[in-house]
DNA sequence: AATGAATGAGGATTCATTCAT
DNA sequence: TATGAATGAATCCTCATTCAT
């Protein structure tokens, strides 16, 4: 009579907790395509049933994996950014933040770019909303930046927001891919230099400028 | 009875274009995983077994498609880009023939972004080539641009490459996914500002004289 | 509109038996090529894609079935090989037994020696041990003969297990095309005569045998 | 406007006997399965098509090589076993030439045990025809030899025959499938010693004779 | 006689997901 | 709640052979 070895029941919470640490390690090793369910069961502790207990589907699995992660990632980073002073060095910070994480978790980060943002349903995950507030910080410092005349006032925010992380992202592609590495620091004060570059208030001039903007800002209106 | 048909026998190149024209529309439409090689032989008017004469394999085709894709995308520009003066007009015409590229056919841009360019081969590949000198175009600019006294000395042409096409990308995502729609002009326009805002010499004429070019500009739009 | 049948639940055992029926009768109808992955499952009941649960492929499939099959065969012999008594007797008895396998399963045996046999990692299998356990048995009762005094001692064992089964692969051989019969008492009979004329002492002579088998040693040890 | 290459026109024996060799490369390197035709045509020189001119299929074109190779391997031999005396040492000739025959060509031999002897048409091919031949010699050795009174009687000629290639063939194998050596004298040796053992003639006179043989044998060795 | 493009059937294997126990 | 056996669709790729040129 062969032996029933019944898993021992553990809390809900403690079996997703598990599955996702399992999905994550092989999500990361594999990429999606070549993960297997059954090796995050296994390596889980559990069956591949029980994972669909918890988890929709694979998809849904890779999903609640990156969203766990993506939050983790951003948990401390309110505290510290609200400890910094200054425009300039908030950005820095938020782009030191950017290039750690991906380096610190390469294939995460490629998986979130190949697989979870090209998704088509992408934008009613949370792992959006999550990234939304994640890059929003750039938003809303350079909001604060230009509110405190430290930042050009024509600048668009959310451009901003996407040379940054576009800009990242491109430069990253090539580690992302296993070739070569980067200098944090070194990526982190170019980055900075170079945008702000573009956004800093230029001196005595801006009171020209400023000028022009409102009659540009006026014009526009009138269109 | 069913009727045999031979296939006219082709010249191998008629039979690789009809091929690749078949493999770029169907993997347009259905994304790599998606895509059966069954569908883009019938298309091309073949049996699956003739695309394996021309093909490795499907990821061949695929790179070999996007490569022809790219070639001819590239071929007209650079008679244009010379006849281009200034750097600003030169950044402004790059960026907005890739704005053009994306918005002409996002699925293929897509398929790039998520199957090409994360290929662990890439690098290997006559497409990272093509890329590379396609891209390598801004760095000549910004060489150039500073050669003549436009641009600032201290830039990193490369990093200007990438805050360009990382920008793009991250600014296009939504409507690589099918979200909404984006601008050119105004893109284009909003992107080599900012990129110019960070390269330029700096100086009160500079500024003046850009804002007094956007005012008339408008002018001009309501004439 | 098809009727969904969900397979009932059976135990492992159970399961993979099945499967190893159907596919002994498969392989043994068709041989290795021509044998279908397809209709082993619709033999067993079972849909394609459950046989790798149990099986890692196809080749490995065939090994297991082989080696049941073998193991099987031999499973009876080991009682009454042991309740026979004298060397020859014994060499008869397993000489019958193989030729009466051979006639029983020509097919099969035809599958073992032209697929598995010559397979390059045939040595690792079990199959392989299986049958070195089931010929070694010649080698033993050839060595006990030699004690007994019944037997030369100047005879190879392992020759004469290789003269044993080498001639009855070879004269069978017409039989596992297909091409005839052979009769297993008879063969039997000439094969153990034959191989005896080869074995037994020669009687009185065996004294002068013996000297000049000395005398032939010393001088090998010269040369 | 393309070169057309036409091959050289070559006399259709030359052209056979270019495929017959490429064939035999390609089908040694890699046995039946796993050779394509493909590999031969560009081996030999020619196109896959041109292949279809000369031999009716693969498994035509296997056997036709596998006869060349064995019809070459015959043609010497008839003169040196007419010049030997002796029913033991021809029959020592005939283990001693296909042992060497195995030695230099394990993996044709291997294809010939493996593929081409289980056909079930191998009783119409020439191949058997030749195999026939080659085997009757020990059929033939053994008969003269009863009738010169070296050789019992009541010997079956074939079985020994059976008993010969039988032996070699089983003693062989794992060679075959490259597992180590053997050592063709001392094989033969054993073979013939073992052999002789079961055909000779009781007796006195035979075994010391044989025994004067032996050692005269080695001293004319040393010489 | 040579070419080599085209054929096209063939078939093993994978794996996310379901559901009876 | 957990199990894990069963599902079964899905598909890439091979390659001997043919035949129009």
């Amino acid at each position: 009579m062969p032996v029933k070895r019944r898993a021992s029941r553990l809390s809900p919470e403690k079996r997703t907790a598990d599955i996702l640490v399992a999905a994550r390690a092989v999500f990361a090793e594999r990429g999606y395509s070549d993960t297997v369910m059954a090796e995050i069961a296994e390596r889980a502790g559990v069956v591949e049933g029980s994972i669909y207990r918890y988890f929709r589907n694979k998809r849904d699995l890779m999903f609640q994996m990156a969203e766990a992660w993506f939050e983790a990632l951003i948990k401390t980073d309110e505290a510290t950014l609200g400890a910094i002073g200054g425009a300039r060095n908030r950005l820095r910070f938020i782009i030191h933040r950017h290039l750690t994480a991906i380096h610190e978790e390469p294939d995460l980060s490629r998986l979130v770019f190949q697989h979870l943002r090209p998704d088509p349903d992408y934008r009613e995950t949370r792992l959006f909303a999550l990234n939304r507030a994640y890059t929003a910080r750039v938003v809303e410092v350079v909001k604060a930046g230009v509110a405190a005349g430290e930042i050009r006032g024509d600048v668009s925010a959310s451009l901003v927001r996407d040379v940054i992380f576009g800009s990242i992202e491109h430069r990253t592609w090539a580690f992302l891919r296993h070739e070569g590495d980067f200098d944090i620091e070194r990526l982190s004060d170019q980055l900075v230099d170079h945008v702000w570059a573009g956004l800093a208030v230029p001196g005595v001039q801006a009171d020209i400028g400023a000028a022009l903007a409102r009659i540009e800002a006026r014009m526009a209106a009138r269109d």
